[in-house]
DNA sequence: GTCTGTTTACCTCTCG
DNA sequence: CGAGAGGTAAACAGAC
């Protein structure tokens, strides 16, 4: 009963147009040109996982930041499908090599009881992707690169980039549907009289990005691997395992291993940082504001969508659908080294108008309304300068913070307002940088 | 009929 | 243990 709606013209078109721009922009070769590993989603488990870190090869590459979906997202090719050759979970070539022993070091990842590291969800159909389905449907709205998108794009990304729902029962669709409802950080853009196709679009909340991108929302649960019921029988027989029980089909090339020392050299200093370092940091300044996001059991009826929703209007400064100009993703070179060496030495001031990111320009420290600057907060107040780091939603954080697309140099209707409206301090600034080091170089390509 | 969107209900799991 | 977060299922209505 899966049936996936064709992206409408209107989406092919932008999508195309996409394209193209991405492609005459960066001057490189095309999406299809890329290499295989850094084109897929995998490098994003490591980086989400991997505490954030930047692998060796986006350091190497931080042009591909905005390719690794590739100009058209959900428009691009499946990948092969390893639910008809089972035991080829990977895709050769891809940097999904993790050190599984490090990992057991890291909690909350093998207390998962599997490797998300090692997985290639592209490609791999028979274990469930980490994410939420509010993170799933973030990302599809970041990875298009639109600032608003229709359901069936959601299915459609999904579909694409994680291979497990290729072949799950549709239910899913159902979720996520329901999640776009219900959950307020996704507003429904109605469609134009005069657009064809079905249902509306849809876009994050700029109030509720933000909270999201901050962690306000768990990462989903994670049961010890949730195999694709459709795949488990062929799993079970074609999926020999290692003596470590996972799985041999989850080998990694010779390269992705390498390329995750390299990573791991490169890391491993962050990885044993002082946790208070992570105080002051923005993410860490934002407040929890746990506001129930609309799960809230046996609410009385309008309550939420009558309310929460109908105030949330595209006055919001961020994600706007047609105040954000469509923004490609990163392009160029870009010196990473340099910009978090420049960034030290004090020479980036993120006051004025620097055209940084808008969460990390504006937060609205309320959730809701009456903004507070994180500048402006006592830096001994605890709940803004040390609030809930377990919090911290790395997960859904990194994994649209990468796919977020930065806004054009030449333009950028519509920031004005929460560009002007806060500040954050450097200290703030790259103590995220600490741990987010892509993200918030990432967001600062502009300044550059 | 199908797709989209909303709503309700109930479940599991995590966390304090 | 309760609350919160997230997942799943289902019913229903409206649009296409």
């Amino acid at each position: 009963m899966l049936s996936l709606s064709p992206l409408g013209q209107e989406e092919e078109a932008v999508v195309a147009a996409a394209a193209q721009a991405e492609e005459r922009d960066s001057g490189t070769c095309s999406f299809s040109g890329l290499d295989d590993s850094l084109t897929s989603l995998q490098w994003l488990q490591e980086f989400s996982i991997l505490s954030a870190q930047v692998p060796q090869h986006v350091h190497q590459h931080p042009q591909l930041l905005g390719q690794q979906l590739g100009p058209d997202g959900p428009a691009s090719p499946l990948a092969a499908d390893p639910a008809s050759s089972i035991g080829t979970p990977l895709t050769p070539g891809r940097p999904t090599a993790a050190a599984y022993s490090r990992m057991q070091t890291l909690p909350g990842i093998v207390a998962h009881g599997h490797c998300p590291d090692e997985v290639d969800y592209k490609t791999n159909a028979h274990i469930k992707p980490p994410y939420s389905y509010a993170t799933l449907i973030c990302m599809a709205m970041q990875a298009s690169k639109k600032s608003k998108i229709t359901l069936s794009y959601i299915y459609q990304w999904i579909t694409d980039n994680f291979c497990y729902y290729r072949h799950a029962d549709p239910t899913w669709q159902n979720s996520i549907r329901h999640n776009l409802s219900l959950n307020k950080c996704f507003i429904k853009v109605p469609r134009n009289k005069d657009e064809p196709g079905k249902g509306g679009f849809w876009k994050i909340d700029p109030q509720y990005a933000e909270r999201l991108l901050s962690g306000a929302y768990k990462k989903r649960r994670m049961p010890p691997v949730q195999v694709n019921p459709a795949l488990q029988n062929r799993l079970k027989f074609n999926l020999p395992t290692q003596s470590t029980g996972r799985p041999v089909g989850l080998n990694v090339s010779s390269e992705s291993q390498r390329l995750l020392r390299e990573f791991e050299e490169v890391t491993e200093d962050h990885q044993n940082r002082d946790p208070h370092l992570c105080e002051g940091t923005m993410l860490c300044s934002w407040p929890m504001v746990r506001e129930r996001n609309g799960y809230k059991r046996k609410q009385a009826v309008g309550s939420r969508n009558s309310i929460s929703k109908m105030t949330r209007h595209s006055s919001s400064p961020l994600f706007c659908a047609e105040e954000q100009r469509e923004a490609g993703p990163l392009k160029g070179p870009f010196d990473w080294d340099a910009l978090v060496d420049s960034a030290l030495r004090g020479e980036l001031s993120l006051d004025g108008e620097d055209p940084l990111s808008p969460i990390m320009k504006d937060v609205d420290l309320t959730g809701r309304g009456a903004h507070i600057s994180a500048a402006d907060a006592p830096a001994g107040t605890p709940d803004l300068r040390s609030s809930d780091v377990s919090d911290f939603d790395e997960e859904t954080f990194l994994a649209t913070a990468f796919l977020e697309t930065p806004w054009p140099e030449d333009e950028n209707p519509g920031r004005g307002d929460f560009l002007t409206s806060s500040t954050v301090n450097l200290d703030q600034l790259f103590d995220l940088g600490d741990s987010l080091n892509v993200d918030a170089s990432s967001r600062m390509e502009p300044l550059l």
